[in-house]
RNA sequence: UCCCGGGUAGCUCAGUCGGUAGAGCAGGUGGCUGUUAACCACUUUGUCGGGGGUUCGAGUCCCUCCCCGGGAGCCA
Protein backbone atom coordinates (compact mmCIF):
# COMPACT_ATOMS: atom_id res chain seq x y z
CA UNK A 1 0.00 0.00 0.00
CA UNK A 2 1.27 3.56 -1.04
CA UNK A 3 0.66 6.84 -0.07
CA UNK A 4 1.05 8.90 -3.19
CA UNK A 5 0.50 12.46 -4.29
CA UNK A 6 -2.90 12.39 -7.38
CA UNK A 7 -0.67 13.97 -9.69
CA UNK A 8 1.82 11.11 -9.64
CA UNK A 9 -1.21 8.58 -9.42
CA UNK A 10 -2.59 9.54 -12.97
CA UNK A 11 0.81 10.44 -14.13
CA UNK A 12 2.43 7.36 -13.79
CA UNK A 13 -0.36 4.73 -11.36
CA UNK A 14 -0.30 1.09 -12.01
CA UNK A 15 -4.15 -0.36 -12.34
CA UNK A 16 -5.00 -2.92 -9.72
CA UNK A 17 -2.65 -1.92 -7.51
CA UNK A 18 -3.23 -0.90 -4.24
CA UNK A 19 -3.10 2.92 -3.45
CA UNK A 20 -4.08 5.72 -0.68
CA UNK A 21 -4.76 9.42 -1.20
CA UNK A 22 -5.45 12.16 1.11
CA UNK A 23 -6.94 15.25 0.33
CA UNK A 24 -10.23 17.32 0.25
CA UNK A 25 -13.87 16.55 -1.43
CA UNK A 26 -13.93 18.97 -4.82
CA UNK A 27 -17.48 17.11 -5.06
CA UNK A 28 -19.54 14.55 -3.81
CA UNK A 29 -22.67 12.63 -5.62
CA UNK A 30 -24.31 10.27 -3.63
CA UNK A 31 -26.61 7.57 -4.69
CA UNK A 32 -28.71 4.71 -3.44
CA UNK A 33 -26.13 2.22 -4.29
CA UNK A 34 -22.95 4.20 -4.45
CA UNK A 35 -20.68 7.86 -3.66
CA UNK A 36 -18.80 8.98 -5.99
CA UNK A 37 -15.63 11.54 -3.96
CA UNK A 38 -13.97 13.59 -6.12
CA UNK A 39 -10.61 14.07 -4.09
CA UNK A 40 -8.03 17.08 -4.84
CA UNK A 41 -4.61 17.31 -3.17
CA UNK A 42 -3.35 20.00 -4.69
CA UNK A 43 -0.91 18.11 -6.66
CA UNK A 44 -2.43 19.19 -10.12
CA UNK A 45 -5.32 20.02 -11.82
CA UNK A 46 -7.58 17.16 -11.63
CA UNK A 47 -8.55 15.18 -8.92
CA UNK A 48 -9.19 11.66 -8.66
CA UNK A 49 -12.29 9.92 -8.26
CA UNK A 50 -13.40 7.75 -5.23
CA UNK A 51 -16.27 5.01 -5.68
CA UNK A 52 -17.79 3.85 -2.42
CA UNK A 53 -20.12 1.33 -1.90
CA UNK A 54 -22.45 0.75 0.57
CA UNK A 55 -20.89 -2.44 2.04
CA UNK A 56 -18.29 -0.51 3.92
CA UNK A 57 -18.53 -0.49 7.41
CA UNK A 58 -18.99 3.46 7.87
CA UNK A 59 -21.06 4.41 4.60
CA UNK A 60 -24.46 4.79 6.17
CA UNK A 61 -22.84 6.73 9.29
CA UNK A 62 -20.31 8.82 7.57
CA UNK A 63 -19.46 8.43 3.75
CA UNK A 64 -23.36 8.68 2.84
CA UNK A 65 -22.84 12.28 4.40
CA UNK A 66 -19.91 13.84 3.24
CA UNK A 67 -20.01 16.69 1.87
CA UNK A 68 -17.81 19.24 0.05
CA UNK A 69 -14.81 20.75 1.45
CA UNK A 70 -14.29 17.43 3.64
CA UNK A 71 -10.82 15.95 4.00
CA UNK A 72 -10.80 12.36 3.47
CA UNK A 73 -8.40 9.41 3.29
CA UNK A 74 -8.77 6.54 1.14
CA UNK A 75 -7.23 3.13 1.10
CA UNK A 76 -8.66 1.09 -2.45
CA UNK A 77 -7.38 -0.38 -5.52
CA UNK A 78 -6.49 2.01 -8.69
CA UNK A 79 -8.51 0.49 -11.29
CA UNK A 80 -9.52 1.52 -14.98
CA UNK A 81 -12.38 3.41 -14.68
CA UNK A 82 -15.57 2.23 -16.54
CA UNK A 83 -17.21 5.38 -16.71
CA UNK A 84 -16.82 8.75 -18.66
CA UNK A 85 -14.29 11.80 -17.47
CA UNK A 86 -11.35 10.01 -15.94
CA UNK A 87 -9.03 7.28 -16.81
CA UNK A 88 -8.71 5.75 -13.70
CA UNK A 89 -10.55 5.81 -10.28
CA UNK A 90 -10.19 4.03 -7.28
CA UNK A 91 -12.10 1.25 -5.44
CA UNK A 92 -12.37 2.39 -2.28
CA UNK A 93 -12.00 -0.15 0.63
CA UNK A 94 -11.72 1.95 3.23
CA UNK A 95 -12.65 5.85 3.33
CA UNK A 96 -11.32 7.59 6.96
CA UNK A 97 -13.18 10.82 7.35
CA UNK A 98 -9.95 13.38 8.69
CA UNK A 99 -11.65 16.15 8.65
CA UNK A 100 -15.66 17.11 8.26
CA UNK A 101 -16.91 20.05 5.98
CA UNK A 102 -19.58 21.84 7.97
CA UNK A 103 -22.58 22.49 5.56
CA UNK A 104 -21.94 26.28 5.09
CA UNK A 105 -18.86 25.49 3.10
CA UNK A 106 -18.41 28.84 1.29
CA UNK A 107 -17.09 27.03 -1.77
CA UNK A 108 -19.40 25.50 -3.79
CA UNK A 109 -19.04 23.87 -7.31
CA UNK A 110 -20.27 26.66 -9.43
CA UNK A 111 -18.37 29.48 -10.60
CA UNK A 112 -17.61 31.88 -7.91
CA UNK A 113 -16.27 35.58 -8.90
CA UNK A 114 -12.63 36.26 -7.71
CA UNK A 115 -14.45 39.66 -5.47
CA UNK A 116 -15.59 36.94 -3.45
CA UNK A 117 -12.59 34.35 -3.43
CA UNK A 118 -10.30 37.30 -1.88
CA UNK A 119 -12.57 37.09 0.59
CA UNK A 120 -11.89 33.91 1.43
CA UNK A 121 -7.86 33.65 1.33
CA UNK A 122 -7.90 31.08 3.89
CA UNK A 123 -10.15 28.42 1.26
CA UNK A 124 -9.35 30.10 -2.10
CA UNK A 125 -6.51 27.89 -3.07
CA UNK A 126 -8.27 24.90 -2.85
CA UNK A 127 -10.51 26.21 -6.05
CA UNK A 128 -9.07 24.94 -9.58
CA UNK A 129 -7.69 28.45 -10.62
CA UNK A 130 -6.51 29.27 -7.52
CA UNK A 131 -4.45 25.61 -7.24
CA UNK A 132 -2.94 26.36 -10.81
CA UNK A 133 -1.92 29.75 -10.16
CA UNK A 134 0.19 28.63 -6.74
CA UNK A 135 1.25 25.74 -9.52
CA UNK A 136 2.21 28.40 -11.93
CA UNK A 137 3.67 30.57 -9.41
CA UNK A 138 5.42 28.30 -7.79
CA UNK A 139 6.93 26.53 -11.57
CA UNK A 140 8.20 30.03 -12.54
CA UNK A 141 10.05 30.66 -9.61
CA UNK A 142 11.62 27.55 -9.82
CA UNK A 143 12.18 28.46 -13.72
CA UNK A 144 13.56 31.91 -12.73
CA UNK A 145 16.48 30.27 -9.72
CA UNK A 146 17.45 27.98 -12.51
CA UNK A 147 17.92 30.40 -15.03
CA UNK A 148 20.41 32.08 -12.96
CA UNK A 149 21.87 29.22 -11.61
CA UNK A 150 22.85 27.45 -14.66
CA UNK A 151 24.48 30.87 -15.87
CA UNK A 152 26.37 30.98 -12.32
CA UNK A 153 24.50 34.36 -11.17
CA UNK A 154 24.91 34.18 -7.36
CA UNK A 155 21.71 34.46 -5.35
CA UNK A 156 21.80 37.50 -3.08
CA UNK A 157 19.52 37.72 -0.03
CA UNK A 158 19.03 41.76 -0.04
CA UNK A 159 17.99 43.27 3.02
CA UNK A 160 14.13 43.95 3.99
CA UNK A 161 15.02 46.84 6.30
CA UNK A 162 16.59 49.37 5.00
CA UNK A 163 18.03 52.98 6.11
CA UNK A 164 18.21 55.05 2.67
CA UNK A 165 15.78 56.03 1.03
CA UNK A 166 18.14 55.83 -2.24
CA UNK A 167 16.45 54.86 -5.48
CA UNK A 168 13.12 57.15 -4.87
CA UNK A 169 11.48 54.69 -6.48
CA UNK A 170 8.14 55.30 -4.13
CA UNK A 171 7.02 55.55 -1.04
CA UNK A 172 8.02 53.52 1.63
CA UNK A 173 6.48 51.97 4.71
CA UNK A 174 8.51 53.07 8.45
CA UNK A 175 9.89 50.71 10.56
CA UNK A 176 10.00 51.35 14.15
CA UNK A 177 10.16 50.47 17.76
CA UNK A 178 9.34 53.58 19.33
CA UNK A 179 5.99 53.50 20.94
CA UNK A 180 3.80 55.74 18.60
CA UNK A 181 1.67 57.25 21.67
CA UNK A 182 4.96 58.51 23.22
CA UNK A 183 7.78 59.10 20.49
CA UNK A 184 10.54 60.57 21.71
CA UNK A 185 11.04 64.62 19.94
CA UNK A 186 14.04 66.33 18.81
CA UNK A 187 14.85 69.97 20.14
CA UNK A 188 12.69 70.88 16.63
CA UNK A 189 10.17 68.96 17.51
CA UNK A 190 10.24 66.18 15.11
CA UNK A 191 10.69 62.45 15.85
CA UNK A 192 13.87 61.88 17.37
CA UNK A 193 15.23 58.86 15.58
CA UNK A 194 18.48 58.50 17.34
CA UNK A 195 16.71 56.84 20.33
CA UNK A 196 14.74 54.32 17.95
CA UNK A 197 15.74 50.70 16.95
CA UNK A 198 18.58 51.59 14.48
CA UNK A 199 19.76 54.81 15.62
CA UNK A 200 17.79 56.02 11.88
CA UNK A 201 14.88 56.31 10.47
CA UNK A 202 14.35 53.39 8.87
CA UNK A 203 11.99 51.71 6.20
CA UNK A 204 10.95 48.62 4.18
CA UNK A 205 13.07 48.40 1.04
CA UNK A 206 11.21 49.43 -2.15
CA UNK A 207 14.30 47.53 -3.87
CA UNK A 208 17.53 45.36 -3.82
CA UNK A 209 19.16 47.06 -6.37
CA UNK A 210 21.71 49.07 -4.59
CA UNK A 211 22.80 45.99 -2.93
CA UNK A 212 22.97 44.49 -5.68
CA UNK A 213 25.28 46.72 -7.07
CA UNK A 214 27.57 46.14 -4.03
CA UNK A 215 27.12 42.79 -4.83
CA UNK A 216 27.74 42.37 -8.30
CA UNK A 217 31.05 44.53 -7.62
CA UNK A 218 32.45 41.91 -6.04
CA UNK A 219 30.84 38.59 -7.10
CA UNK A 220 30.34 39.54 -10.94
CA UNK A 221 27.01 38.24 -11.56
CA UNK A 222 24.29 38.57 -9.13
CA UNK A 223 20.71 38.39 -8.57
CA UNK A 224 18.02 39.32 -5.80
CA UNK A 225 14.70 37.51 -5.69
CA UNK A 226 12.38 38.35 -2.43
CA UNK A 227 10.01 40.96 -1.22
CA UNK A 228 9.81 44.50 -1.77
CA UNK A 229 7.29 47.23 -0.12
CA UNK A 230 5.48 50.10 -1.44
CA UNK A 231 3.56 52.25 0.43
CA UNK A 232 1.93 54.42 -2.58
CA UNK A 233 -1.92 54.49 -2.54
CA UNK A 234 -1.77 52.39 -5.68
CA UNK A 235 -5.35 51.03 -6.34
CA UNK A 236 -5.46 49.10 -9.73
CA UNK A 237 -5.48 45.81 -10.74
CA UNK A 238 -1.03 45.75 -11.64
CA UNK A 239 0.04 47.13 -8.47
CA UNK A 240 0.42 45.53 -4.37
CA UNK A 241 1.87 47.08 -1.03
CA UNK A 242 4.41 43.78 -1.01
CA UNK A 243 5.49 41.89 -4.10
CA UNK A 244 8.44 40.01 -4.86
CA UNK A 245 10.64 41.29 -7.09
CA UNK A 246 13.65 39.62 -9.24
CA UNK A 247 16.67 41.37 -10.04
CA UNK A 248 19.87 40.77 -11.36
CA UNK A 249 22.81 42.77 -11.43
CA UNK A 250 25.99 41.82 -13.94
CA UNK A 251 29.33 43.55 -13.38
CA UNK A 252 31.47 43.87 -17.01
CA UNK A 253 27.64 44.34 -19.07
CA UNK A 254 26.46 47.31 -20.93
CA UNK A 255 22.95 47.75 -21.84
CA UNK A 256 23.34 45.79 -24.94
CA UNK A 257 24.04 42.34 -22.24
CA UNK A 258 21.46 43.67 -20.24
CA UNK A 259 18.45 43.83 -23.18
CA UNK A 260 20.19 40.16 -23.91
CA UNK A 261 19.95 39.02 -20.21
CA UNK A 262 16.38 39.97 -20.15
CA UNK A 263 15.23 38.17 -23.66
CA UNK A 264 17.00 35.53 -22.79
CA UNK A 265 15.21 35.20 -19.11
CA UNK A 266 11.53 35.99 -20.42
CA UNK A 267 11.97 33.29 -22.87
CA UNK A 268 13.79 30.36 -20.71
CA UNK A 269 11.39 30.76 -17.65
CA UNK A 270 8.47 31.53 -20.26
CA UNK A 271 9.41 27.70 -21.75
CA UNK A 272 10.42 26.22 -18.42
CA UNK A 273 6.40 27.02 -17.51
CA UNK A 274 4.80 26.08 -20.34
CA UNK A 275 6.73 21.90 -20.25
CA UNK A 276 5.95 21.95 -16.74
CA UNK A 277 2.56 23.04 -16.13
CA UNK A 278 0.78 22.42 -19.25
CA UNK A 279 -2.35 21.52 -17.84
CA UNK A 280 -2.94 24.29 -15.78
CA UNK A 281 -1.83 26.45 -18.95
CA UNK A 282 -4.10 24.60 -20.63
CA UNK A 283 -6.57 25.67 -18.08
CA UNK A 284 -5.83 29.27 -18.03
CA UNK A 285 -6.09 29.12 -21.85
CA UNK A 286 -9.70 27.59 -22.01
CA UNK A 287 -11.15 29.44 -18.09
CA UNK A 288 -9.37 32.66 -18.31
CA UNK A 289 -7.74 34.22 -21.38
CA UNK A 290 -8.05 32.65 -24.63
CA UNK A 291 -5.10 34.22 -25.93
CA UNK A 292 -2.30 33.77 -23.27
CA UNK A 293 -0.92 30.19 -25.15
CA UNK A 294 -0.42 32.14 -28.50
CA UNK A 295 1.14 35.16 -26.24
CA UNK A 296 3.37 33.19 -24.93
CA UNK A 297 4.05 30.89 -28.03
CA UNK A 298 5.19 34.27 -29.30
CA UNK A 299 7.62 35.47 -26.55
CA UNK A 300 9.38 32.15 -26.65
CA UNK A 301 9.84 31.86 -30.43
CA UNK A 302 10.10 35.64 -31.70
CA UNK A 303 13.25 37.57 -31.09
CA UNK A 304 12.11 41.18 -29.08
CA UNK A 305 11.96 44.20 -31.03
CA UNK A 306 14.68 46.96 -30.26
CA UNK A 307 14.17 50.50 -30.23
CA UNK A 308 15.31 53.79 -28.61
CA UNK A 309 12.61 56.32 -27.06
CA UNK A 310 13.70 58.62 -29.73
CA UNK A 311 12.24 55.51 -32.38
CA UNK A 312 9.64 55.20 -30.41
CA UNK A 313 8.33 58.84 -29.90
CA UNK A 314 8.83 59.51 -33.81
CA UNK A 315 6.82 56.12 -34.38
CA UNK A 316 3.94 57.17 -32.13
CA UNK A 317 3.83 60.96 -33.42
CA UNK A 318 3.90 59.61 -37.38
CA UNK A 319 0.76 57.24 -36.13
CA UNK A 320 -1.60 59.25 -37.24
CA UNK A 321 -3.66 58.56 -33.70
CA UNK A 322 -4.96 60.87 -31.48
CA UNK A 323 -3.50 60.18 -27.80
CA UNK A 324 -4.67 61.14 -24.77
CA UNK A 325 -1.98 62.54 -23.52
CA UNK A 326 0.30 64.06 -26.68
CA UNK A 327 3.78 62.87 -27.41
CA UNK A 328 6.72 64.71 -27.81
CA UNK A 329 10.45 64.68 -27.27
CA UNK A 330 10.85 64.64 -23.31
CA UNK A 331 7.70 63.32 -21.91
CA UNK A 332 7.23 60.09 -20.55
CA UNK A 333 5.59 56.93 -22.36
CA UNK A 334 2.00 56.49 -21.28
CA UNK A 335 0.31 53.16 -20.80
CA UNK A 336 -1.34 54.25 -23.90
CA UNK A 337 1.67 54.68 -26.08
CA UNK A 338 3.55 51.49 -24.48
CA UNK A 339 0.19 49.57 -25.68
CA UNK A 340 0.14 51.16 -29.12
CA UNK A 341 3.68 50.26 -29.84
CA UNK A 342 3.40 46.74 -28.76
CA UNK A 343 0.30 45.78 -29.22
CA UNK A 344 -0.30 47.13 -33.35
CA UNK A 345 2.83 48.76 -34.37
CA UNK A 346 5.20 45.75 -33.32
CA UNK A 347 2.76 42.64 -32.83
CA UNK A 348 5.47 41.55 -30.05
CA UNK A 349 7.25 42.62 -27.08
CA UNK A 350 9.70 45.50 -27.54
CA UNK A 351 12.74 46.74 -25.52
CA UNK A 352 12.95 50.48 -25.45
CA UNK A 353 16.10 52.23 -24.80
CA UNK A 354 17.69 55.62 -24.43
CA UNK A 355 15.28 57.33 -22.72
CA UNK A 356 15.37 61.30 -21.62
CA UNK A 357 17.83 61.74 -18.45
CA UNK A 358 15.40 63.86 -17.01
CA UNK A 359 12.71 61.13 -17.05
CA UNK A 360 14.89 58.74 -15.21
CA UNK A 361 16.62 57.75 -12.21
CA UNK A 362 20.13 59.45 -11.39
CA UNK A 363 22.26 56.36 -11.41
CA UNK A 364 21.68 55.32 -15.07
CA UNK A 365 24.36 55.88 -17.22
CA UNK A 366 24.92 59.26 -19.47
CA UNK A 367 25.08 58.28 -22.85
CA UNK A 368 27.64 59.83 -25.06
CA UNK A 369 25.00 62.71 -26.68
CA UNK A 370 24.11 63.63 -22.52
CA UNK A 371 20.25 63.95 -23.18
CA UNK A 372 19.69 60.35 -22.45
CA UNK A 373 20.38 57.49 -20.22
CA UNK A 374 21.38 54.02 -21.04
CA UNK A 375 17.77 52.81 -19.52
CA UNK A 376 15.68 50.03 -20.27
CA UNK A 377 11.70 48.95 -20.56
CA UNK A 378 10.67 45.95 -21.17
CA UNK A 379 7.27 46.25 -22.95
CA UNK A 380 4.56 43.07 -23.29
CA UNK A 381 1.21 42.41 -25.11
CA UNK A 382 -1.65 43.43 -22.12
CA UNK A 383 0.98 43.86 -19.10
CA UNK A 384 3.12 46.98 -20.37
CA UNK A 385 6.36 47.28 -19.02
CA UNK A 386 7.43 43.99 -17.51
CA UNK A 387 10.96 45.19 -16.68
CA UNK A 388 13.07 48.16 -15.95
CA UNK A 389 16.93 48.59 -16.16
CA UNK A 390 19.77 50.19 -16.91
CA UNK A 391 23.30 50.48 -17.14
CA UNK A 392 23.95 51.83 -14.04
CA UNK A 393 26.46 55.25 -14.07
CA UNK A 394 30.19 53.71 -12.94
CA UNK A 395 31.68 56.88 -13.45
CA UNK A 396 31.75 59.09 -10.03
CA UNK A 397 32.52 62.33 -11.96
CA UNK A 398 29.54 61.62 -13.82
CA UNK A 399 27.44 59.93 -11.01
CA UNK A 400 28.06 62.74 -8.21
CA UNK A 401 26.89 65.42 -10.94
CA UNK A 402 23.59 63.49 -11.60
CA UNK A 403 23.26 63.20 -7.76
CA UNK A 404 23.88 67.04 -7.53
CA UNK A 405 21.13 67.57 -10.64
CA UNK A 406 18.44 65.46 -8.86
CA UNK A 407 18.59 67.50 -5.49
CA UNK A 408 19.75 64.44 -3.90
CA UNK A 409 21.60 64.60 -0.43
CA UNK A 410 25.03 63.22 -1.71
CA UNK A 411 26.17 62.49 1.53
CA UNK A 412 23.47 59.41 2.31
CA UNK A 413 24.73 57.89 -0.70
CA UNK A 414 28.88 57.35 0.35
CA UNK A 415 28.92 54.13 -0.27
CA UNK A 416 27.22 54.09 -3.63
CA UNK A 417 29.99 56.88 -4.55
CA UNK A 418 32.71 54.57 -2.74
CA UNK A 419 32.10 52.13 -4.91
CA UNK A 420 32.68 54.36 -7.92
CA UNK A 421 36.49 54.93 -6.08
CA UNK A 422 37.52 51.75 -4.95
CA UNK A 423 37.83 49.36 -8.77
CA UNK A 424 34.64 50.54 -10.54
CA UNK A 425 33.03 48.97 -13.45
CA UNK A 426 30.85 49.01 -15.75
CA UNK A 427 27.71 47.50 -15.01
CA UNK A 428 23.77 46.67 -15.61
CA UNK A 429 20.99 45.02 -14.46
CA UNK A 430 17.01 44.93 -13.96
CA UNK A 431 14.06 44.80 -12.42
CA UNK A 432 10.86 42.55 -12.58
CA UNK A 433 7.93 42.16 -10.68
CA UNK A 434 7.50 38.84 -10.27
CA UNK A 435 3.52 38.63 -9.65
CA UNK A 436 3.39 40.49 -13.11
CA UNK A 437 5.54 37.95 -14.64
CA UNK A 438 2.85 35.38 -13.27
CA UNK A 439 0.11 37.79 -14.08
CA UNK A 440 1.49 37.79 -17.86
CA UNK A 441 2.08 34.10 -17.85
CA UNK A 442 -1.64 32.74 -16.52
CA UNK A 443 -3.75 36.08 -17.99
CA UNK A 444 -4.69 36.62 -14.80
CA UNK A 445 -6.88 40.34 -14.68
CA UNK A 446 -6.08 41.11 -11.16
CA UNK A 447 -2.53 41.02 -9.47
CA UNK A 448 -4.13 40.27 -6.18
CA UNK A 449 -5.32 36.62 -7.48
CA UNK A 450 -1.33 35.74 -8.70
CA UNK A 451 -0.23 36.13 -4.97
CA UNK A 452 -1.37 33.50 -1.98
CA UNK A 453 -1.72 36.76 0.23
CA UNK A 454 -2.51 40.13 -1.16
CA UNK A 455 -1.26 43.42 0.29
CA UNK A 456 -3.00 46.51 -0.90
CA UNK A 457 -4.72 49.76 0.61
CA UNK A 458 -6.97 48.75 3.39
CA UNK A 459 -6.28 44.93 2.76
CA UNK A 460 -3.99 42.89 4.52
CA UNK A 461 -6.24 39.71 5.96
CA UNK A 462 -5.14 36.44 6.63
C1' U B 1 -5.30 60.00 -5.57
C1' C B 2 -8.61 61.10 -10.13
C1' C B 3 -12.71 59.54 -13.75
C1' C B 4 -16.55 56.03 -14.73
C1' G B 5 -19.65 51.58 -13.17
C1' G B 6 -21.39 48.78 -9.10
C1' G B 7 -22.97 47.12 -3.67
C1' U B 8 -30.28 43.41 -3.08
C1' A B 9 -30.63 35.82 0.33
C1' G B 10 -24.54 31.91 1.71
C1' C B 11 -23.17 32.68 -4.00
C1' U B 12 -24.54 34.80 -9.11
C1' C B 13 -28.04 38.26 -10.24
C1' A B 14 -33.32 40.50 -11.58
C1' G B 15 -36.34 44.22 -9.26
C1' U B 16 -40.64 48.68 -14.40
C1' C B 17 -43.24 55.13 -12.85
C1' G B 18 -41.34 55.79 -5.43
C1' G B 19 -46.27 51.70 -2.98
C1' U B 20 -42.84 47.38 2.02
C1' A B 21 -38.50 41.93 -2.37
C1' G B 22 -37.78 37.61 -6.44
C1' A B 23 -35.07 33.71 -9.63
C1' G B 24 -31.17 30.14 -10.33
C1' C B 25 -27.51 27.83 -7.50
C1' A B 26 -26.08 26.40 -2.43
C1' G B 27 -28.33 24.51 2.34
C1' G B 28 -32.56 21.23 4.42
C1' U B 29 -36.29 17.04 3.56
C1' G B 30 -37.87 13.09 0.37
C1' G B 31 -37.17 10.32 -4.26
C1' C B 32 -34.15 8.28 -8.24
C1' U B 33 -29.75 7.13 -10.67
C1' G B 34 -21.98 4.17 -12.41
C1' U B 35 -22.37 9.53 -11.30
C1' U B 36 -19.24 13.75 -13.92
C1' A B 37 -21.19 21.65 -12.26
C1' A B 38 -26.00 14.70 -11.90
C1' C B 39 -31.43 14.78 -11.94
C1' C B 40 -36.88 15.38 -9.92
C1' A B 41 -40.32 17.29 -6.01
C1' C B 42 -40.97 20.19 -1.70
C1' U B 43 -38.58 23.82 1.45
C1' U B 44 -35.56 27.57 5.08
C1' U B 45 -33.01 32.24 4.37
C1' G B 46 -32.84 39.46 3.64
C1' U B 47 -30.20 45.71 8.77
C1' C B 48 -31.65 45.98 0.00
C1' G B 49 -23.24 48.50 2.08
C1' G B 50 -23.38 52.45 6.60
C1' G B 51 -25.34 57.22 8.10
C1' G B 52 -28.39 61.41 7.02
C1' G B 53 -32.28 63.83 4.01
C1' U B 54 -36.89 64.48 0.68
C1' U B 55 -41.79 62.01 0.89
C1' C B 56 -48.07 59.86 3.45
C1' G B 57 -44.59 56.05 1.70
C1' A B 58 -37.56 54.94 -0.46
C1' G B 59 -34.12 48.88 -2.80
C1' U B 60 -35.74 52.94 -6.21
C1' C B 61 -34.77 60.21 -5.58
C1' C B 62 -30.84 63.64 -3.03
C1' C B 63 -26.32 64.26 0.25
C1' U B 64 -22.27 61.83 2.58
C1' C B 65 -18.95 58.00 4.00
C1' C B 66 -17.16 52.91 3.24
C1' C B 67 -16.14 48.81 0.04
C1' C B 68 -15.63 46.30 -4.91
C1' G B 69 -14.73 46.45 -10.32
C1' G B 70 -12.83 48.93 -14.94
C1' G B 71 -9.66 52.82 -16.59
C1' A B 72 -5.85 56.65 -15.37
C1' G B 73 -1.67 58.48 -12.51
C1' C B 74 2.57 56.48 -9.69
C1' C B 75 5.34 52.25 -10.77
C1' A B 76 7.31 46.60 -10.85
Amino acid sequence: MTKERIKDLLDGGVADTDVTVEGWLRTVRHSKNVSFLDISDGSCMSGIQAVAAPELANYEAEIHKLTTGSCVRVDGRLVESPGKGQRFEIQARRVEVVGHSDEDYPLQKKRHSFEFLRTLGHLRMRTNTFGAVMRVRNAAARAIHDFFQRRSFIHLHAPIITLSDCEGAGEMFRVSALDPDRTPRTESGGVDYAQDFFGKEARLTVSGQLEAEIAALAMTNVYTFGPTFRSENSNTSRHLAEFWMVEPEMAFCDIQGNMDLAEAFLKDVTRDVLESCPDDMAFFNERIDQTVLETLAHIVEQPFERMTYTEAVDILQRSGRSFEYPVSWGVNLQSEHERYIVEEHVGRPVIVIDYPKEIKAFYMYLNDDERTVAAMDVLVPKIGEIIGGSQREHRLTQLRQRIRECGLPEEEYWWYLELRRYGSAPHAGFGLGFERLVQFMTGMGNIRDVIPFPRVPGFAEF
